[in-house]
DNA sequence: GTGGTCTAGACCACG
DNA sequence: GTGGTCTAGACCACA
């Protein structure tokens, strides 16, 4: 999987990480059980800290997509807990309410969700 | 129409009240060329400092939902630019990641995306 | 409120301060809604890197005893939750099971326990 | 005697092993003068490394729950001394602060050891 | 002035 | 060789 870091992005290293690992493993890119790079590896490979790389290792633990195992480091999570649908559907709304303002209708608006969420698996 | 600050949560004061802004916009409380309440008012209002506010105003002026006129202060934009449906997608496409990895599949997606989209309207 | 550090011990100075402003709160040295020190003065105080107070804060923050509030800093929890139960009981069978061996009956156990307990109010 | 270890924890796995064995000594699953199976039977059985089981006999030893006898390996030990009770008393003020914290009382929290102490021993 | 981010590098615990 | 802890210091975002 490549992971690549944009320095003009505003959003910190650390979260860009974060999403495109959970892009990947949306993706399929990772295989529940399987490692993910350790931290210190990782970190060299982008040429960043291992802090950074690993605020965002905990920061996906946290959130149920990896497991912290003590010999095999980071590791994909088999099940994932389905309880965030709050904050989904908070961010969704605003998404929403930014496509309402520039005129985009329910129709259309549902096409680009569809579409997005076929270019994840992909 | 009401906005309300939370100051426990992550998310920047400014970007909270941005946000509550759009979705206000995008539910039809304000018509356009209506003005917002001057910086000063609203910082008072809602007990924030007014550079606070200020760069909520700035950030939505910035993103094309009002423009700042002399005299009649912010005012909501007549029409608004599609140009940033990059910024859309790309967000669209984390969120689809998330669910996807909790196994939430493209029907239900789509079923979540249409329920907010009508509930920032109501 | 006094809280020191002891570079004999061996756990974690993060994990030392945890445990002293859980004791602090519970002898209710602090009210609910009071602001702790920050970060960078108590680190400086305690002659200590912030990062490692940073820490304790982050880990008081994540079980509950304490907010972070954007303005006012770490900021004592009104309400806090009783959901882990599960771990105190956990940890209680262990101490039981060390006291069990050194042959101290129930009614000693919870005589000690009942001591520790009002010492903590004190 | 069942022992089970969990890589995902965060306590070191020879802590885990000590805990249990501890847990076992006081449930009365072992006889004084009985023998642990040796380091590298354990070991082998619970597929951790060796070096880590024999850490744990040390620390055992090191506590006086066992003893190490050049031809019998690991014995549990018969008398086992009394000193640790500061230690118990740090720890169990911890918890009673953590317990006080969550609004439970002192008739509550001693309901809740001595439960605990009851199940050690069955 | 507050916390957040990031870097850099040292030492230790663990397995 | 892995992650965890701690230090030190820089810069930035926020209010």
């Amino acid at each position: 999987m490549i992971i690549s870091i944009d320095t003009l992005n505003t959003s910190p290293i650390y979260e860009q990480l974060r999403d495109q690992i959970v892009l990947g493993i949306a993706a399929g890119q990772f295989e529940a059980g399987e490692s993910l790079p350790s931290v210190r590896r990782l970190a060299a490979d982008l040429g960043v800290n291992f802090h950074t790389v690993n605020k965002s290792y905990r920061m996906l633990c946290d959130e149920g997509y990896i497991v912290m195992d003590r010999r095999k480091g980071a590791v994909i999570a088999g099940e994932m807990p389905r309880n965030e649908e709050l904050d989904l559907s908070r961010k969704l709304r605003l998404l929403a309410a930014e496509a309402i303002c520039r005129g985009i209708g329910e129709d259309e608006f549902l096409k680009i969700c569809g579409k997005n969420f076929r270019e994840v698996l992909t």
